[in-house]
DNA sequence: CTAAAAACTGAATAGCTGTTCATTTTTTTG
DNA sequence: CAAAAAAATGAACAGCTATTCAGTTTTTAG
């Protein structure tokens, strides 16, 4: 076991202020220059109390990375809510993905540390959301092209990353709703009639 | 100034060495667990025989960044060549990306580090590539449908990225001619058609 | 052949870090 | 309220690292 949950109310608030700590330390100075010592102070507390309930620094990262994880999916999932046309999943999806960068700037700094941390934790993640991602597509299958779901599901993946990039690309100014709905929109037209004139 | 070029044959050699083993080591061990004593030890030579061509480690590491954008570049617009057509001209450079990635798999772990080593290096990178791809796009305007440029150069860089990583999701197993050929053909269909029925 | 320039060396410095554990404090339970 | 369980502490340990620099060797140019 790599993590022990604490049991008092009390325990649970330290366990939380240390993630929230190493999340920022994480973000700020990096896995490999983030000290158990900078995040125990950040978060108001001995050194020892981190050991208490983390094995070591790889298992809060690990904890972190599956977390976000976790709040994305199932960030995303309800703001699609129910809902069968896939062209409109494919829209409120990227604008569910477009507001949680807004509101969580730091995902890209901790998900694409893991392929320097550990390449298998970096494998993992995205594994695990292009499996679900294919499982997605082929529920709909039916109103779909003939195309490889595994080539689709990536390129779906990497329109909706890099778009997330660009209020970082853009001195970390964050898009309006109104820029999200536009981006969004242009997306769309392209999965609906293509490219080209 | 942050590196000083060799001027004798031999110094030339060496510092070919020092790039070498340092993409090597920065790979394997990523940046701030690569020392150099390790990178000039894996170079065969002394500690300090770094220090006469690099300020520092960052230096290096910005050096081999760069290199990596420079010789990528080369190798796409080598790949399309002369040609009008913007479809074939994504077809060719996604074809030529993924042959990058085959014959260059340390790529993303180089590349996307930058995001933790010196996040300004991470925004240069990609601030230089969308650009550029804007510019392209720009030029061959008459035969796109009305859409912002930026979206579009992130979305098709965002779709080239992930595709790329699909050899690291299966265990590295290189992908072969044909499905490269084969996942382009998929892409295209898209961007000619569109996705759904 | 001989300065001068370039290349090379590696010990020494000064400082930092993940983890442990013996001890103390706080909370829970009956 | 007392005894047991849980939580918290932080000094100590053992080991590691970027960079410098005084001195040596090799190459170049005239």
């Amino acid at each position: 076991m790599e993590i022990i949950l604490p049991k008092t109310k009390n325990a649970k608030e330290k366990f939380a202020r240390i993630i929230e700590a190493a999340d920022n330390e994480f973000y700020e100075h990096g896995y490999e220059n983030t000290t158990i010592a900078s995040i125990t102070s950040a978060a108001g507390m001995a050194v020892g109390t981190f050991y208490l309930y983390f094995k070591d620094k790889l298992s809060l990262y690990h904890y972190i990375l599956f977390d976000y994880q976790e709040r994305l999916r199932r960030y995303i999932q309800a703001r699609i809510g129910v809902c069968d046309n896939r062209l409109e999943k494919e829209k409120l999806g990227l604008i569910a993905w477009l507001e949680f960068i807004n509101d969580n700037p730091r995902t890209y700094n901790i998900i694409w540390q893991s392929l320097i941390i550990d390449k298998k934790l970096f494998v993992d993640y995205y594994s695990k959301f292009t499996r679900s991602y294919e499982r997605g597509l082929t529920k709909d299958k039916s109103q779909l092209n003939e195309i490889d779901f595994k080539t689709l599901s990536l390129a779906l993946m990497g329109i909706s990353s890099f778009l997330g990039l660009r209020s970082m690309l853009d001195n970390d100014k964050k898009l309006t709703p109104e820029e999200i709905e536009k981006i969004a929109n242009d997306i769309i037209k392209i999965l609906k009639e293509g490219l080209f004139k």
